[in-house]
DNA sequence: CCGTGGGTAGACCGATCGGTCTCCGGCCCC
DNA sequence: GGGGCCGGAGACCGATCGGTCTACCCACGG
C-alpha cells in the first residue's frame, strides 16, 4: 500500500492547491501542514509539478468514480442518472474542503499558450464528456453532441459559481438548467 | 487625460495577468512588455495589487458598457437582449487577447477564505446578476430569480470553457442553452 | 545485537519576488 | 534659456521561492 506521508502530502496538497492556489502554496507549507519532512516530498513525488500532477489524477479519479461507480449505482434511468450528476456535485460543494475544480483553477494561473497544464485539463474535459456523451445517447437525445457541450457548459459554470459564491446549493441551480436542456431536446426528439 | 504610460501598463497588465496568470506575472514583465520604468509603476499604481486592482475595475467597465450601451443599442425586446449578450461574449473571446475572466481568474488562484479578491468578484457577480435580472423580467418571466441565476451560470460556465478550449463558439453553445432557460420559464408563464 | 532503510529536522543554495531608491535625459512653459 | 518635472534605466534591498543535502532517529528483520 502506499505510505503514510505520501498520502498525506497529496491530500495537504489538493486541499492547499484549491484553497489558496497553487503559485501561492509554498512547499513549506505543504510539509509542515502534512508534518512531513521536506525531503520526504522529493523522495515521493521529485517536485512540486509532479506532486501538481498527482492531485490532477485524484481529482480525475473522482470523476470516474461517479460515472463508472456512484450514477449506475442509483438505478435510475439515463435522465435521472444525469441529474443525479449534479446531487453529487453538491455533495461534493458542501463538503467542506471544496474551493473549485483543480483542472480549472490550474488552467486560471498557468500560461495559457503553450502551457502543459491546458493540455491535462482539456484531455480531462474530453473524457468527461465522452462520459456525458453516452449518458445522453441512452437517454434518446438527438443531436447529442449539443446537449453534452450544452451540459459540460453547465456543469462548469456551477463549478465556478460554487467556488465564488462559496454556495453548494448553485449545483440545484444547474440541475434544474440541465432539466431544461433534456426536455428541449427530448421534446424536439418528439416532433 | 490620463498619461500614456498609466494606460500601457493598465493593458499590457490585463493581458498578462490573463494569459500567465497573476503571481506568474512579475512586475518586471509587466514593465518590459509595457516599455515602461518600473518606478513609473509604482508612481502610477503604488503596487502590484493595486493594479490589480485597477484590471478588476476596467474589465467590470467592459461589462457595463455591454449592459447599458451595446445591448440598448441592438433594439431588441429583452429576450432578444439576453440571447445578444452571448454574441458579445463570443466576439469577446474571439478577440485574440481573451485568456478567462479576471476576476473567475484571480478567485482561483487567491485564498478563498478571508481574502479580499473573492469579495470583489462576489460584487462584480452581483451587479452582473442585477442587469441580468432586469432583463430577465423585462422579459415577462414569473420566477425571474431562478431564471437569473441559471443565466449567470451559463455565462460563467461559456467564460470558463473558452478560457481552457480558447474555443469562441463555445459562446454559441451557451446561447442555445440561455434560449432553453427562457422557453422553459416562458412556457411555465404560459399555463 | 546490529545493520539497514524510511522518515524527520533543518541548514543551505541560487534565483526570483515585490518594492525603494538614485541618477539622468529630454520636454515644456514662463 | 533656464528651471522644474515626468519618466526611463537600473542598482539595490530583504524576503521567499523550489530544490538539495547532511545528520540523526527509530523500528524491524537476520
Amino acid at each position: 500500500m502506499t505510505s503514510a506521508p505520501e498520502t498525506k502530502l497529496l491530500q495537504t496538497a489538493q486541499r492547499l492547491f484549491c484553497s489558496e492556489g497553487i503559485h501561492a502554496t509554498g512547499v513549506a507549507r505543504i510539509i509542515r501542514e502534512a508534518g512531513v519532512a521536506r525531503k520526504t516530498l522529493y523522495d515521493k513525488y521529485g517536485s512540486k509539478e509532479n506532486l501538481l500532477r498527482a492531485v490532477f489524477r485524484a481529482e480525475a479519479d473522482m470523476w470516474f468514480r461517479w460515472f463508472d461507480h456512484d450514477l449506475p449505482g442509483t438505478g435510475a434511468d439515463a435522465r435521472g442518472r444525469i441529474l443525479h450528476l449534479f446531487d453529487l456535485l453538491q455533495h461534493w460543494f458542501a463538503g467542506g474542503n471544496f474551493f473549485g475544480c483543480v483542472f480549472i483553477n490550474a488552467v486560471a494561473e498557468h500560461e495559457k499558450e503553450g502551457g502543459w497544464v491546458r493540455g491535462i485539463a482539456l484531455d480531462h474535459r474530453r473524457r468527461i464528456n465522452e462520459r456525458l456523451h453516452g449518458l445522453v445517447t441512452e437517454a434518446g437525445i438527438e443531436d447529442a453532441e449539443l446537449a453534452t457541450e450544452k451540459l459540460s457548459l453547465v456543469i462548469d459554470g456551477a463549478i465556478v459559481t460554487a467556488m465564488v459564491t462559496a454556495n453548494p446549493s448553485v449545483a440545484a441551480i444547474g440541475r434544474a438548467t440541465a432539466a431544461d436542456i433534456l426536455d428541449h431536446a427530448l421534446r424536439a426528439r418528439a416532433h
